[in-house]
DNA sequence: TCCTTATGTACAA
DNA sequence: TGTACCTAAGGAC
């Protein structure tokens, strides 16, 4: 699930349910039990998400840190809240609703210095108002490592993850390979505005579509999407599949311990 | 029931 | 670059 554009919706999510309210914390699982009696009776008063970070804001002071890591999974609910099941991390429950978190790489009690070195240590996120595009594309450009890599680099940019590095490549016709240094001032002035178009439609629709409208199935005459992820892509986990443009064979290769996915005919080096 | 896979990251060598 | 860690679902037997 995780990519950007989840977590920002989940901070929405959170505070939809949430915000002003005191809820009961707990840990079923136990990992997180000591912060979450502690919690328990505080008001959560803001949320907030940076890349591929969430932050729960309880009393002004005490922040909830969660990253999803590849597997942590967010389920709300409606009260009255049902026996957990399975490693339910963390419980927040009210009068209304309750959410469990499971499997997450990070759930932690921070304080607000923690969190600001958090922020530090990300590049611009495309999803918040307060990013600088500039500042990534100045790492980009001065680098010779390949601008898949850099797309993935949380340091150079917040929030995109292996769906949307496929997809905006192939948006743009740009071979994964090419390196940082190579990017022109106007592609990197075209990828981070599609960017941003991208992910707040992902926050919108809580999935993953990066298929021009004139490429749909409907508008190609071809078969709706067969993949589960969600949404409907040009590249990713399509390794063997007609490209949806030119036709040609959509081709996979590992990168840095992940999967590559793009069309050499349309994103040629 | 076992094996593989996954939209991620950190750390060791 | 490799490996360890979080968890659940789907497919092969």
């Amino acid at each position: 699930m995780p990519e950007g554009h989840t977590i920002h919706r989940l901070a929405q999510d959170y505070a939809a349910a949430f915000l002003g309210t005191h809820p009961r914390a707990t840990s079923p699982q136990g990992t997180f039990a000591p912060a979450a009696t502690l919690l328990t009776g505080a008001e959560l008063t803001r949320t907030e998400a940076h890349g591929k970070h969430l932050f729960l804001g309880f009393r002004d002071t005490d922040w909830i840190h969660i990253h999803l890591g590849l597997f942590g999974k967010v389920t709300f609910g409606p009260a009255p809240e049902p026996p957990p099941t399975g490693t339910v991390r963390l419980r927040l429950a009210n009068d209304t609703t309750y959410v469990d978190l499971r499997g997450p790489t990070t759930c932690a009690l921070i304080t607000p210095p923690e969190k600001q070195a958090i922020h530090d240590r990300l590049g611009p996120d495309p999803l918040r108002g307060d990013a600088d595009p500039d500042r990534a594309h100045r790492r980009i450009t001065r680098s010779r490592t390949t601008i898949a890599a850099l797309l993935m680099d949380q340091k150079v940019i917040a929030g995109v993850g292996n769906v949307y590095r496929a997809e905006v490549l192939f948006r743009h016709g740009i071979d994964p390979y090419r390196a940082g240094k190579d990017i022109t001032p106007a592609e990197w002035d075209a990828i981070w505005t599609d960017l941003v178009d991208l992910m707040h439609e992902g926050v919108r629709n809580n999935r993953i579509d990066t298929v021009r409208p004139e490429h749909t199935p409907e508008a190609m005459g071809r078969p709706p999407r067969v993949d589960d992820h969600g949404g409907e892509v040009y590249v990713y986990r399509r390794a063997g599949l007609p490209c949806h443009v030119c036709g040609g064979e959509i081709r996979t290769a590992g990168l840095a311990a992940r999967n590559l996915f793009w069309c050499p005919a349309c994103q040629r080096p």
